[in-house]
RNA sequence: GCCCGCAUCGUCUAGCGGUCAGGACACCACCCUUUCAAGGUGGUAACCGGGGUUCGACUCCCCGUGCGGGUACCA
């Protein structure tokens, strides 16, 4: 039962032909290519990107969301829908799946690993859509097309003047087939067009409930275009069949087209798929999410620091929850909880801040062994040793990998604080004091330093215990920008520790030279 | 314009006729603390409007409003 091969093999027209021509099908039954052998019996879901450019957050989400709904038990696939050759760009099917993979969308067929349906890039797929469009226009359910481009779009014009819907008027609609057929002899350019069927569409949509549509108010849509590719209407439908998916999931945008969907299924005597229309992403604005709101390829948000286990956490959250109070959730807790029936039908903003908070909440689960590696690319300069001692001593600092450089700046250049800075809320001659006092103590052991350094703070002058404790505090603020030349750092036995005593003791003196300057 | 959808704190959401409308982020205050964080405690904050249905509506129905989506030889 696993081998759910539902299409007859070795058929590949013209050796892989792509010029956009379909290549002519073998004479015996073209129909034959249609038949899916066997129905799985499990989940079948897919995830479709088209490859013209990044993947960013909006189709990312219908990704996770169909991969966490493909539940342990089925299989989740990934098809490149790349029948736009006009957008398409060839090096963003690697960079799609990377991203796939850095999210950890593991997918159990694909173009890289094959599987029973193989080939899964449309392109290589033309002669299983030209198959069935010749059905479809044996059956009536499809018809040639010859209007130009041109006159498509001085028609629209048309219609929007005069406040009409604006829909393909017909005209080749009705066209004898004998006249159809002697102008695609003589190489007459044209499309396959869908021939909507009277009546209505219906469907219970998984997210959304019932929906109905009144077919008269859908177009006529192009299925096959002048240059031989198939349009998403006809591909998707045709792979979704051939390839046994057995759930849809995608964008609300979807939703109007679906009627034309549902048309293609029934001429071709195929049971459509579940459907399930989610929500859109929108950005603060309550606009769809766009680059204007900043961020959108899901690469710039591995840039920002962002893991992908909290990416996943976070998109999961925009528009489904558990039903409970948990929301720390693994994308493999995810996938074995995630239902239909929770999912949200009213869209969900983008809340960086959110987004923030839950990173923040991964990066302190991670051992630290493994933060360190993460840390690796934010930190080029840095040593092993070195990330795994950094890795410490900002888990707990910090939200995003991104801020690690600037926390950690004075581990790799010398800082060169204002006197301003040094001396913070004591005197210049206070300051000096305070350092020369403090510098060596710096050479026992770093773990009581602290302990060493209140002590002999303490008693230089009688006071209560409130003002000790706030000079005592002023005192530490010296001494770290002295070693760090910053206000925030890690704790100072750390700091110190990192740099090594030496130059801890050149920073401390530096400091010292430079109060005795202004004081 | 036409078609379709959505509507609980600022944000993500729980709620599926009777709740002091719950949690989380963010924000504010306090505690802890060598800074920043993290952590702890507490606080401010919501059912879009109008009609129904019902003993009773956040919840069901209708209308309005707002917002969103679609209206391509793009997906």
């Amino acid at each position: 039962m696993d081998h759910r091969r539902g299409v007859a093999a070795g058929q590949l027209p013209g050796n892989g032909d792509l010029s956009g021509r379909p290549a002519p099908l073998s004479p015996d039954s073209p129909e034959s290519l249609l038949d899916l052998v066997a129905l799985p019996g499990s989940r079948r879901l897919r995830f479709a990107p088209s490859p013209t450019g990044q993947l960013h957050i909006g189709n990312v989400r219908t990704a996770l969301l169909s991969y966490c709904l493909t539940g342990n038990e089925g299989r989740f696939l990934v098809r490149i829908e790349d029948t736009d050759r006009e957008r398409y760009r060839p090096e963003a099917v690697p960079e799609n799946l990377a991203t796939l993979a850095w999210l950890g969308l593991a997918w159990d067929e694909g173009p890289d690993i094959g599987g029973p349906c193989d080939p899964y890039i449309e392109s290589e797929r033309l002669h299983y859509y030209r198959a069935a469009a010749d059905r479809l226009l044996d059956v009536g359910a499809a018809y040639p097309c010859f209007c130009s481009r041109e006159r498509l779009e001085e028609l629209r014009a048309a219609q929007r003047a005069a406040g009409l819907p604006t829909r393909y008027d017909g005209r080749c609609r009705t066209m004898p087939q004998a006249e159809s057929q002697a102008a695609i002899a003589g190489g007459a350019d044209h499309v396959v067009r869908l021939r909507m069927p009277p009546g209505q569409s219906r469907w219970e949509d998984l997210v959304l409930g019932p929906q109905e549509f009144q077919n008269e108010e859908i177009d006529d849509q192009i299925l096959i275009k002048s240059d031989g590719f198939p349009t998403y209407h006809l591909a998707q439908v045709v792979d979704d069949h051939l390839m046994g998916i057995t759930h849809v999931v995608r964008g609300v945008e979807w939703v109007p087209s679906t009627p034309k969907h549902l048309a293609v299924y029934a001429a071709l005597g195929w049971e459509a798929p579940a459907l399930a229309h989610v929500p859109l992403v929108l950005g603060p604005d309550h606009k769809k999410l766009a680059k204007r709101h900043g961020a959108m390829a899901v690469s710039e948000y591995r840039e920002m620091g962002y893991l992908p286990e909290a990416l996943a956490n976070f998109l999961a959250f925009l528009g489904w929850s558990p039903g409970t109070e948990e929301e720390i959730f693994s994308l493999a807790e995810l996938r074995s909880r995630m239902s239909f029936e929770r999912l949200q039908s009213s869209p969900a903003i983008f809340d960086q801040p959110r987004l923030d908070y839950l990173n923040g909440v991964w990066i302190r689960r991670l051992a630290v062994s493994d933060l360190a590696k993460r840390l690796a690319e934010f930190l080029p300069q840095a040593t092993s040793e070195q990330l795994t001692e950094i890795a410490a001593m900002v888990q707990e600092r910090i939200r995003r990998l991104d801020e690690v450089p600037a926390l950690l700046e004075f581990a790799f250049n010398e800082p060169s604080p204002t006197v301003e800075l040094l001396r913070g809320q004591l005197t210049p001659e206070a300051a000096r004091q305070f350092l020369k006092l403090a510098d060596p103590l710096l050479d026992g052991d770093l773990e009581e330093l602290m302990e060493r350094l209140k002590e002999a703070e303490a008693g230089s002058l009688p006071e209560d215990a409130k003002q000790a404790k706030q000079r005592f505090k002023e005192c530490m603020q010296v001494l770290r920008v002295a070693i760090t030349g910053q206000r925030v750092s890690p704790p100072l036995p750390e700091s110190i520790s990192l740099i090594g005593r030496e130059a801890a003791h050149r920073r401390i003196a530096m400091a010292i030279e430079q109060l005795a300057q202004t004081a």
